[in-house]
DNA sequence: CTGTTAGCGCCTTCAT
DNA sequence: ATGAAGGCGCTAACAG
């Protein structure tokens, strides 16, 4: 491999070959004022000759703008290439660059901050609360993913319904199925749409006059073998139970083997539902009963609501996207699948 | 939400706060050369106390380097996970931003390139042979991911070893279970695993003396619900066989599905074995038997010969990670889970 | 070891 | 509608 070469074409060659300054360049690039059309053909035939890319550094220093937005996140789950898809699909449209960061510092500053980005989205596991205070009084725009901002921030979020959709179905758990005993596999202890989810399981339980069981309710933490230890306990500790709601899909999925490997059948003995309705979920056997979470459409909204801060446009506060039950048949019913 | 302040602290700040020239400060930032240990503690002391952050682009500018690699994707798979922690864990660690763009135009000039990036890792499916070829051109640095670089072009490629573990899974198929009509599920038609998967299948049956047979080669695109249909399709048209090689685990589920569908038993009647053992396939049912890919690892790779190349450092022009073959049960052996 | 001073490539007043 | 010129923040010679 060579070096790459120190210059390439720059506006003022672009200039010199349209026979006009590089002001009337830039001019017509960034549509910044008015351009007669002889010239603009002019400059539009002398970019193309000779291939000119703006050189984004130099827009940036001079700017003052990275035209760039970020995006930091903690663990990666499945449902991360959906939300990525989304998030891509506006930030490009909108001709940002994305810049993305997993760093589990969780701290700043962080290798994405406003030195190279406009913005940054950021997920419920990717930031402390104090980082997230001083970003937001350096004014530095940052939408919310699945989480809301500390008290008193004005910082916008975009999530999904996740209270009323768990208590449906949780109800139907109850109502079509007639389980009375029901395991909760909750997520990470800082996760709010777990505890939403757990929230709209015991609404159902009360609306129906089943006790609480704190036994039932159980480490799962998103992870499918976390999950499957969890059921493989409850099991093994002779705890009764006819069926189990997890907080998301793959912590479902984890429940399916467990209960497969210690020979409980669902969904006769035992019902199994989840949350999210990933890609895997309708594949599973038996096909996951769960709630569809609209991924894709959470990262696109996020996006777009950055897009709108960055460009000192109004952003909605809060954007809790609709989700929606869907019966398959790993709760009893004969499914769609 | 209010506007960001225009200007921050700046190099010129700090030399003035600790009485040297910006030159100095610089020199020290960049460790570019010696400084005096008691102007070293003054510039520091300056720094923290100004909360310096130096401005990216004007680096970038003075210096034409980005710092910034770009990844280069086409579809999103599952496994896409994975390869990204890969990538990530070691472009952060080398300290640069990683762009990332799925943009499917495939053709120069994208949205990375050498003005906002050192250096390209282009996945397999994001790229033509004519844009790579002009990149190569302007020696711009690029790494290929599964993919070969095109003939003639000495670009850095990293994948997987793909024929010698579907021969010994196909072999395994054969032997252990007697299976002598099966099917493969090809990848999609430019995706050159695929290729090799295919070729490992053909030879796994000349040694075995087993008639190629081309009606049992069909399309499975990497596409759960793809596979799903063409096994259905071959089931429909009365094409007897008793196993399915998917080219990929998502092709594998879908014709898990397609048989499941069909009452077909797996694996009593029909072995089914996919490839890559992405984080679902343990938890299918039945557990599926495939082949490890080491994915993380191919990110990690593939990012470390983009920093050498982008540092001037000697690159690998072809990383092959080995594979191992993962027996669950949806071949037919007792299998590990 | 340290300071001075040109640029890097582009944008943006300010004139014209 | 167009050109000239200053500057964005930093690095990198070149002097000293």
């Amino acid at each position: 491999m060579t070096r790459s070469k120190p210059s390439s074409v720059t506006i003022r060659d672009v200039a010199r070959q349209a026979k006009v300054s590089v002001a009337t360049v830039s001019r017509y690039i960034n549509r910044a004022a008015p351009v007669s059309s002889e010239v603009a053909a002019r400059v539009q035939a002398a970019m193309a000759n000779l291939k000119f890319v703006p050189h984004a550094s130099a827009q940036r220093l001079a700017t003052h703008k990275t035209n760039a937005l970020g995006l930091l996140v903690g663990s990666l789950h499945d449902f991360f290439s959906p939300m990525f898809t989304g998030i891509e699909g506006v930030t490009n449209a909108a001709g940002f660059d994305l810049l993305i960061s997993s760093s589990h510092q969780k701290e700043l500053p962080l290798t994405l901050g406003p030195h190279n980005t406009d913005g940054l989205l950021v997920f419920w596991d990717s930031l402390s609360q104090a980082s997230l205070r001083h970003a937001y009084e350096q004014a530095f725009p940052i939408v919310l993913i699945h989480q809301s901002p500390p008290e008193g921030l004005a910082i916008p979020c975009v999530t999904v319904e996740n209270q009323a959709a768990s208590r449906r179905l949780v109800d139907h758990l109850i109502e079509a199925h007639g389980r009375r005993r029901i395991v909760f596999l909750r997520g990470p202890a800082d996760n709010e749409d777990s505890w939403r989810r757990e929230t709209g399981y015991r609404q159902a339980l009360d609306a129906h006059g089943l006790p609480f069981d704190q036994r039932l309710v159980t480490a799962g933490d998103y992870d499918r073998a976390v999950a499957e230890a969890s059921i493989g306990r409850l099991l093994k500790a002779g705890v009764e139970f006819d069926a189990v709601f997890a907080a998301d899909d793959d912590t479902a999925v984890g429940a399916l083997a467990a209960l497969r490997a210690a020979g409980r059948q669902v969904p006769e003995e035992v019902s199994v539902a989840g949350f999210d309705d990933q890609r895997i979920s309708a594949y599973v056997s038996p096909p996951l009963t769960t709630v569809r979470a609209p991924t894709e459409e959470v990262g696109r909204q996020a996006a777009q609501q950055l897009v709108n801060l960055v460009r000192h446009k109004p952003a909605e506060p809060l954007i809790l996207l609709p989700t929606e039950l869907v019966i398959r048949r790993s709760c009893g019913c004969a499914g769609e699948a």
